[in-house]
Order: C-alpha cells, then structure tokens, then sequence
DNA sequence: CTTACACCCTGCTCGC
DNA sequence: TGCGAGCAGGGTGTAA
C-alpha cells in the first residue's frame, strides 16, 4: 500500500463503533499512502493530504486484499457485481489495482483521520502507556507502573493507559509462562520504593516472548480470524492456557489442569500449579 | 484515584 | 429441530 494512491472509497454505514469521520471517503480520495505503522492496536497510514488514517480493529475486524492485474474489474474480486458480503462496510481502492476490504461482524472497529503533525496528542493516542515490543517494556519499568497497585495482574496488565497493546489472549500466556497467579495485586511484582523484584524482570521477559513467537507463528486465528489473503494464523496451537478450561496444563511435567476464571467480565484461564498465589 | 459492571453488536455453541 | 443462555479477541461510560 505504501506509496499506492487511494482511487475510490466506498463507505457503507455512517458509523462503526463511532461516527466515521465528515467527508471520509472524499478526504482519502487522490491521497497517496506515505507510510504504515502500528501503535498499540491501532494501524496507521500516514497520507500526502498531511491527515493520518488510524484504523481499530475491535473484536472481529479484518482487512481483505486483493488485487487485480491490469484493469480492475469488479468480478475479479470476492464478490460479484450486485451482491455484497455481509459485513463488509468500507472499500478501498488504489491506482495500483489493490483493493483492500473492511469487514467487520460487530462492529467494535472504527477508523478516523487526524492531523500527521502531534498524532501522538490526538485524543486516541494521548492516554496510550508503552509499547510492549519496546525498549521502554522492563523490569525497572513494570515495577514503576504497577508499585502499590492493589488492582489484579491480569487487570493492569489489560490497562491500555499502562502497556497499550495486549490483549487477553497474550496477558493470560505472558502470566502463566511468568508463573504469576492472575488474580495476584499488581504491587507484587515491586518493592515498597518501586524497585524490580525478580517477577517483575520474568513478566517483561516472557511478555517480550510471547508477543514475538506470536509475530513469527503469523498471529493466533481464532474462530472467524484470518490473514488478508485469506490464510490463517498458526499461534493458537502455542497456547498453553488460553481456551484451555479443564486441560492439561501444557507446561513441561505439570500436572495441572487449566482453570477459567472471569476478571473485570473478561475469561482468564491459568494452572494453579504454575501460577500459585 | 480506584474497581465493577452494563453496554456496544452479531453470531456461534451448548444444554434443554 | 427449536430456543434461550452464555460467550467471544476490543474499548467506553457510568456509578460507587
């Protein structure tokens, strides 16, 4: 997509989670994509118009891409001229023939364009806390953000404004893999003066880890999940807890067995026998 | 400042 | 087979 010229958008509805920003389609139209980036979970396409496209995926978002050699020809797409997937609420087409297709069952995503200039001010990004894929993700730091905290591990952990960019997935295996108890306070994991304990060191270390075996395995499709071409993302089977209830704790000669709890409304699987309290 | 919970929306699965 | 309950990767707003 980068240096690709956005030719047509068609927007379906007048809102996804939120509102789609006034003129949407017309203030993309004849831009040129400059660059693509990620900050947390939002993706980002900076434009030549001086705006920056920021894209959430919420729950069930997806971005299809296909592309038609030569001329572009609705058919040659997934779908038929006349008939349109369910779901599918904003296409994109650029000059070079690429068509990139927002679809979205529940419509938790949403998207916005926002000045270039201080995007890291906008009111999105404004709150976000440190990358987890980041130098700043430490020891040092986690104790620092979570001293004192009476709030459980797996709710600072979920925090955007702390850490912006795990989800449940990542938290439950980042935690069992840290052998850190879920329901555990946050405090834990420092001194009364803030210092690291060894816990705080392990849960950055197997954060970092988790997120990059993700990454390199292609992400985790799960359920209606896939890749823009369509293929899927093989991290699921890396689990070890997650959507695991009543299993065996997959952790080399564990004999425990992977509970489900519900913290703050959200499943939180995990083995009490690596993570005791 | 916390934490808890309802809510946003659709679709799937499970138990009866 | 049909039907309601519960659940799902995200975040926000409100109340206590």
């Amino acid at each position: 997509m980068v240096g690709a010229r956005f030719t047509k958008v068609d927007q379906r509805r007048a809102d996804l989670r939120f509102p789609f920003p006034p003129r949407f389609p017309a203030r993309l139209a004849g831009a040129r994509v400059e660059a693509l980036s990620r900050r947390a979970k939002y993706l980002v396409a900076d434009l030549s118009t001086g705006e920056s496209l920021i894209m959430h995926l919420g729950m069930t978002g997806r971005f299809t891409v296909e592309h038609a050699h030569g001329v572009i020809t609705p058919g040659e797409f997934h779908y038929a001229p006349g008939t349109m997937p369910l779901h599918d609420h904003v296409v994109f087409d650029f000059d070079t023939g690429a068509r990139v297709t927002y679809n979205d069952v529940r419509r938790f995503g949403y998207m916005d364009l926002v000045p270039s200039t201080g995007l890291a001010a906008c009111k999105h990004f404004a709150g976000l806390g440190i990358e987890p894929l980041g130098n700043a993700l430490s020891g040092e730091t986690l104790a620092a953000l979570f001293r004192g905290k009476i709030a459980p591990l797996k709710a600072a952990l979920l925090d955007q404004r702390l850490i912006a960019g795990l989800g449940n997935i990542y938290v439950c295996e980042a935690l069992h893999r840290a052998g850190l108890h879920p329901e555990a306070p946050a405090g834990i994991v420092a001194t009364r003066t803030g210092r690291p304990r060894a816990s705080a060191h392990r849960l950055a270390q197997e954060i970092r880890a988790v997120l990059n075996e993700a990454v390199a395995a292609g992400g985790s499709t799960l359920r209606d999940f896939a890749h823009a071409d369509g293929s899927l993302g093989y991290f699921q089977h890396g689990f070890k807890v997650y959507d695991r209830e009543g299993e065996p704790c997959a952790a080399p000669g564990c004999s425990g067995i992977v509970e489900r709890i519900v913290q703050s409304g959200r499943s939180t699987f995990y083995c009490a026998r690596c993570q005791p309290r």
